[in-house]
DNA sequence: CAGAAACCGTAACCACAATTACGGATTAAA
DNA sequence: TTTAATCCGTAATTGTGGTTACGGTTTCTG
C-alpha cells in the first residue's frame, strides 16, 4: 500500500473512531464497532494500530496535533500581542470545550494506564503554555501589559479564561458553551489580565 | 438488623469501595473486588444498593455531603467575609484536588449513563456557587469588595481558584499540589478578586 | 428459645469485548 | 500477467465482570 494511500486510510478509520467515541463514549467504542463504522476489519487495526490503547492514543496525537496548528497559525495573523490573545482565546477555548475534546478528555479519565492522560497534556497544556508565554512576552514588550513571571501570567490567564468550565464539561455533563460565551468570556479573561497585570514603565 | 448497625456497616463498605476506587479506578473497581474489600457479600451489595451506578451513585452521594458539611462549618467559624474566604479557598481546594475526589471525578468520567456527573455537579458546584454568593453578598456589606452580579463574581473567584487545575489532575494525571501550593493558590486568587473588584462607597 | 431473615463465601450464568485466526477478495509489486 | 501481501467480513478464543443463585452460618425478631 502506498504511503499517502494508507495515510489517507488511516484518517478514515481515525474519524470513523471518533465518530463512535462520541456516541458512545470509550467504554462503549470497542474495536469491532470502529471497525464496522470505518468498513474495515479487526485485524487491520490491530495491525495498524497495535492495540485498543494504541488506536486511542493515535487519536488523541491527532487531535493535540490539529489543535497546535489550528492555535499557531491563529498567532501568526496578528502583529499586536493583545490582538492575538483576542484570537487565540476563544479559539483555545473553543476547542477544549468542543465535543470531540470533551471525548477525548473523558477517555483518558477512563483509562487506567495513565497513558491517554499524559499524551493529551504533554501535547495539550505542556505545548500551549510555551505559546502562550511567548505571547505574553510580547505582550509586555509591547507595553500591554506588567508582570514578573511570564508563566504565572500564562497560568493567570488560562485560569481566566478556562476556569472550572472544562472540568463540568467533562465531568459534570456541563452542555458546550455557546459561540457568544466563548467570546465573553475570553473578553473578559483579557480584561482582568490588563486590570490584574498593568504595564509599568520603565526599569523595575 | 437494626438501622445504626446498617448505616455502620453501609460506611464500612463504602470506604472499601473508595480505596478500591482510588487504587484501580472504575474499570477496575469490580463489585466481588469491593466486597471482596469489605468482607461483604455481592449479594448484599446487590440488595443494598441495586447495582454498580447505584452502589457508585451512594459514594458520590456521600461524598459530596460530607464536603459540603465541612465548607459549612468553615463558614460559621468568621464574622469577615473575607477572613471566611481566606479559609474556605484552600479547603475548597484541596477536596477538589484530593485523591477520593479525583477518583470520584474519573468514574463520572468513565459513566456512559452521565447520572454520577449530574450528581457531581448537583451536589458539588451547584451547592457550594449559591453558598459562595452569600459571603460574597457579606463581602460586599462589610465593604471590602464591589460588583453587580453576584453570580459572576463567585464564577470569577472559583477560576481564579480552581483555574484549569482540577481537569488537569483529573485528566493529565497532574499530581496532587502540596498544602502549600494550595495556601499560595488561594491566597492569590482573593487578592485578584479585590483587586478585580473594588469596593465603591455610596449608591451605584 | 425457635424460626425467619439476611449475611457470607463461593459458584454459576451470561454477555461482552479484546484479541487472534481464517478463507476469500482486493491491491500492490515485480 | 503472476505472485505475494494485505485487507475485509466473519468467526473463534479467552478472559472478565455484572448479576444471580446457593448452602451454610449468623443475626434478628417475636
Amino acid at each position: 500500500m502506498r504511503e499517502d494511500t494508507k495515510r489517507r486510510r488511516q484518517a478514515q478509520i481515525e474519524d470513523a473512531a471518533y465518530a463512535v467515541l462520541e456516541e458512545k463514549g470509550y467504554a462503549g467504542a470497542s474495536m469491532l464497532a470502529i471497525a464496522r463504522r470505518a468498513k474495515a476489519s479487526n485485524e487491520t487495526l490491530y495491525n495498524w494500530y497495535g492495540d485498543k490503547l494504541g488506536l486511542f492514543m493515535a487519536l488523541v496525537d491527532r487531535n493535540v496535533g490539529e489543535a497546535r496548528a489550528s492555535l499557531e497559525e491563529s498567532l501568526s495573523a496578528e502583529d499586536d500581542a493583545l490582538a492575538t490573545l483576542r484570537t487565540f482565546g476563544p479559539i483555545l477555548l473553543g476547542m477544549l470545550t468542543g465535543p470531540r475534546a470533551v471525548a477525548l478528555n473523558r477517555a483518558a479519565a477512563a483509562d487506567p494506564s495513565g497513558d491517554l492522560g499524559h499524551a493529551i497534556a504533554k501535547g495539550g497544556r505542556e505545548t500551549i503554555a510555551p505559546i502562550l508565554e511567548d505571547v505574553f512576552r510580547a505582550a509586555r514588550a509591547q507595553g500591554h501589559l506588567g508582570f514578573a513571571e511570564v508563566d504565572e501570567a500564562a497560568e493567570l490567564y488560562l485560569g481566566l479564561l478556562i476556569g472550572d468550565l472544562q472540568i463540568r464539561r467533562v465531568v459534570g455533563r456541563l452542555p458546550a458553551p455557546t459561540a457568544a460565551d466563548i467570546e465573553r468570556r475570553s473578553a473578559r479573561a483579557l480584561e482582568a489580565v490588563i486590570c490584574l497585570m498593568p504595564f509599568e514603565a520603565g526599569p523595575g
